[in-house]
DNA sequence: GGCGCCTGTCACAGAACTGCAATAGAAGGC
DNA sequence: GCCTTCTATTGCAGTTCTGTGACAGGCGCC
């Protein structure tokens, strides 16, 4: 079956363009013109992957990106952004927004097409590992377990979200929004320093019994869970 | 292009069904029956996944794991350990051995598969363009972290980003203004004098232990950041 | 209701970072 | 050599950020 991907573009010229490309690579094609309008073809179409214009009337790239991913099925679904130039990539690429991906105009139709499907390799190629294993942390996501070495870690709803979401992204890091979005919720309204809390609990937890600490605080930007003492891979 | 796994397993019948299937779910499979092997197959065919047996002839499965993590190209490489049963587990789970993942014999292929592939995204998808390199230096925007060689430097915020900017645009010089305004930010009001303390704390950060400084100081202009040692031809 | 568990907030203590100023040192011009 | 100009280094005090313990409210359960 053709992978589907739905276009959010509000350039009429360059969704035809698009079209032409992506069907000529095989992919089945939709279109929106407008955030309201992607959304409720995501919905219908149910598409394997969206390509995302950032500039869009009525609702931005930015906000539709949020609202899929709160969305329960589409939580899972890639994103690739098309953006203007490269004042705007940073801004992608500096915030969270979620994304997958993203190319910026003027863009190659070959390089488009081979990161559709690089996306769409990527999302289907499981939902995921169930386990995640961190230096001799290991979380059994289906079973909802934490172990530390031998021993069971006990851990509230939110510091179990909390630790699933820095062992998933192991050794980046997150500043306390990014936290709050992630974990908490895009539109929550809690305190940042909330968040510091949190990280107490889970280090609390983790940590008794006296192993060593693989929760790393940044000064000014944020926390990160560490593989111990393997220099920056590369 | 086809994902690449190297099997390290001695025991011929399961190779033999191990690549069945790998090459059923569209990987490339290259083989290797013992550890020095392995290593070689590594640097010589570059996988881009290791299934690896926990025992090994000669070398341990736990040793060339640490072997691949020691190596500088194979550092990130991803590792899936089989181990025979749950107490051979909990030993990779419960050393500190650097694997990614595990799965116990006997297994399914598919979860096998789907473990594979989600080892392969999540190493894919962290590989994060947001390096920079100079010299021995480098710097992971996203992990925020900073080595010189095999060191791991401590910065505050503002010689971390000090360094980014300097990094950022290797060679060129900045006046005590520029930096502030980038560094600082546009508006701040801070002695210009005061950009040199913070060299300064980055070059004692980044020296510590004996090593060449790389921070030039151009009189009367200001700063810059330089790949060392290449000579201006002519 | 009484109980245990989880959560968000606050206040305080302590640690880390920052900017400044004073002094010492280096580079260049004459 | 001598003077001027610019940079390096250091100590310190103020500020900012994080760690921590305590506490009250919410929720489900018995």
């Amino acid at each position: 079956m053709k992978p589907r991907v739905l276009v959010v573009e509000d350039e009429r010229a360059l969704v035809t363009m698009l079209r032409y490309n992506l069907e000529k690579a095989g992919f089945a094609v939709a279109e929106a013109f407008d955030g309201e309008e992607a959304l409720l073809r995501v919905a219908e179409w149910k598409p394997d992957v969206v390509l995302l214009d950032w500039m869009l009337p009525l609702v931005s790239g930015l906000e539709i990106c949020r609202r899929l991913r709160r969305s329960r099925e589409a939580r899972a679904l890639p994103i690739l952004f098309l953006t203007a130039r490269s004042e705007e990539m940073d801004r992608v690429r500096g915030l969270d927004t979620g994304a997958d991906d993203y190319v910026t105009k003027p863009f190659s139709p070959s390089e488009l097409v081979a990161r559709l499907k690089a996306l769409i390799r990527r999302s289907q190629s499981g939902a995921g590992a169930d386990r995640l294993l961190c230096a001799d942390v290991a979380i059994d996501l289906a079973q909802h377990r934490v172990t530390r070495g031998h021993r069971r870690v006990h851990l509230g709803p939110t510091e179990f979200r909390l630790l699933s979401h820095l062992m998933r992204h192991k050794g980046r890091v997150f500043s306390r929004e990014q936290l709050l979005d992630a974990v908490w919720g895009d539109d929550c309204e809690v305190e940042a320093r909330t968040v510091d809390v949190h990280i107490r609990r889970l280090r609390k937890a983790l940590n008794e019994g006296g192993a060593s600490d693989i929760v790393r605080t940044v000064r000014s930007a944020g926390y990160a869970i560490d593989e111990p003492e393997r220099a920056i891979p590369g």
